[in-house]
DNA sequence: TTGTATGCGTTATCAA
DNA sequence: TTGATAACGCATACAA
């Protein structure tokens, strides 16, 4: 391996000297300047990280945790992470819990979470990340399962209850209350809601949001048209199928996630109805899958790429001791994608 | 920062007696070691990884440079790698390429691809990785994009023509086959194929285990039946529709890929035929959107978490100076998925 | 403007 | 069985 010894003693300067014109530190004159950059090039020298690290005592890295890297939501938040690192010229350790495989989706599970989080966050400190993020592969809160560390952290797609951690969020009611508003605007007057399960924090969110709309707009609140699902494609189905067997009929229906929706429509094709003509639904999530159901799906997008983009702000801010400007914290606005699966309710009315 | 310094000064001992309990390296007596272990509970002591690094001339980290986490492939990949990785207390330095945003599809652009896989690289070296695992987003030759480097370096996804290179990849042309096989075994005798871009190294193996199949149960290649869409879901649904002008018409199709299969489906149903009774669909790589089609689709799983494993199987023997077994070169097979989108072609013959 | 020397936290050689 | 110490590659205080 070439050092700075190497360079040094082939430009016939201390190994100073060349310390200073790689970290343009120090006054050097213009002539052994070149001369040293010139061996440099020649001798195609790389400063070794590790060495520096350890005298700086810091490593310009970040340290990612992630509780499964094959969660949907995963992938995206990592590339906004990488991105805004990149641009900083931070590295990222990225460590997978690999929690979906170990244990599904059995959180209740705390203590081993813990072990495996505990774990994976020592050997990260060990390595001298500078900072931390964790990304949960559910909202939830976290703080039973990542024990205190003196390093920065920051927790995003899931937080804590320590007010002196950061988290990155979006706003699952605004979310919610976006779509059942759109809705609204296009006419739907009769909206059924097909929930995740109802001890979810974002399924809870949702319902929030989904309420607001409707009292905002003095709409009346039909307990009929609550459905709860467990997030999964079939129970989509099953609930629309019972929604549809109501004499007073939704014209519209948000489910609170993609798959559920596109259940959904499988149920509505079946009875042979049409979507959107008639009967109108609206997803949750921006999965790839939603794009390809038949019709393409309306949904709400995850602002992931945000979130990682912020949560390595943040972190970095953390590093450099400067407290992050407030509103990078507040909670990030999803956004409506439409497609073909939701029509004014007009078309229907006309046609009747 | 407790170093083992202080765990000397506090068990009065030298720093080598405690790096030699820490290593179980040397011959220490029961009584110290127990007396230093003590002090290092106590201190809550974890070595410095960085001070350790820099000594010992290793780091036990791989630099895993993707070339775009986003696409499909890439989590699953990943996820392999971290599963033995962790296993081998190797961690994983992630540089993501994020080829997709900054270049689109344009391969072409190799130069581009360069620049950017070399300053990653680069940096890899300078935090000193023990070794690198290249993750391709798409079947192809890279040889000109990565240059060689004196560190143990393996390729997934992608391929080098260096003969002194590894690579992990899967058989398209046996999973095609097989894909293709199936289809027979079923009673088909009409099989359609609608091929990806012809100047795809995976389109035309594809192609190749397609024809092999035929050729094997001597059914005869009619060009009517191949279509050349372009992977996407659009394409699929264009190609089936001319199909399905066909005077003859196929009983089954073949598609290169789930997208292209999705809209497969969906041509199907808008010419009011049913899928799979009369007409069946297979498609390729068992993307998460198959399962969420309807019918659901059978299709050609991809060995992605094998790949990942392997990659690091191969990489850990590298950088152990081990050379590889054989049989870890070999290309790891794909799984047909049976789902709900083929039936036998007696269904059909019956009902005439 | 440049050089000498020290130390970052380890491991391991050699001596005791 | 243990200890003193050099070295890993670099940055920097201080001296020249």
């Amino acid at each position: 391996m070439v050092t700075i010894k190497d360079i040094a003693k082939k430009a016939n300067v201390s190994t100073a000297t060349v310390s200073y014109v790689l970290n343009e530190t120090g006054n050097i004159s213009e002539e052994t300047r070149k001369r040293v950059l010139k061996v440099i090039e020649e001798l195609n020298y790389r400063p070794n990280q590790i060495a520096k690290s350890l005298k700086m005592q810091k490593t310009k890295s970040i340290g990612v945790v992630v509780e499964d890297i094959t969660v949907f939501n995963s992938p995206e938040i990592i590339d906004g992470i990488n991105e805004y690192a990149e641009k900083m010229g931070f590295t990222i350790i990225l460590t997978n819990m690999r929690l979906h495989k170990r244990i599904g989706h059995n959180f209740s599970n705390v203590e081993q979470c813990k072990e495996i989080a505990s774990k994976l966050v020592d050997e990260l400190l060990s390595k001298k990340v500078d900072g931390i993020i964790y990304i949960g592969m559910h909202t939830r809160d976290v703080t039973e399962v990542i024990k205190k560390i003196n390093k920065p952290i920051v927790f995003t797609y899931c937080y804590t209850t320590s007010d002196d951690q950061y988290s990155i969020n979006y706003d699952d009611e605004q979310a919610a209350y976006d779509a059942t508003n759109y809705l609204i605007q296009k006419g739907h007057r009769k909206i059924a809601l097909i929930s995740g399960l109802i001890d979810s924090i974002p399924a809870h969110s949702r319902y929030t949001g989904y309420y607001e709309a409707l009292k905002k707009h003095q709409l009346m609140f039909n307990p009929a048209y609550i459905k709860t699902g467990d997030w999964e494609y079939e129970s989509g189905y099953k609930m629309t199928k019972e929604l549809l067997e109501l004499k007073d009929r939704p014209t519209a229906i948000l489910a609170m996630n993609d798959l559920m929706a596109g259940g959904a429509i499988e149920a509505c094709k079946d009875l042979g109805l049409d979507v959107p003509k008639d009967i109108s639904i609206i997803g949750f999530d921006n999965r790839e899958c939603s794009q390809y159901y038949f019709p393409k799906l309306s949904t709400m997008s995850l602002p992931l790429r945000k979130m990682g983009q912020l949560s390595t702000e943040v972190i970095v801010d953390l590093i450099n001791n400067k407290s992050p400007d407030l509103d990078k914290l507040k909670k990030l606005r999803c956004e409506l994608i439409e497609r073909d699966s939701v029509a004014s309710i007009q078309t229907t009315e006309s046609k009747k």
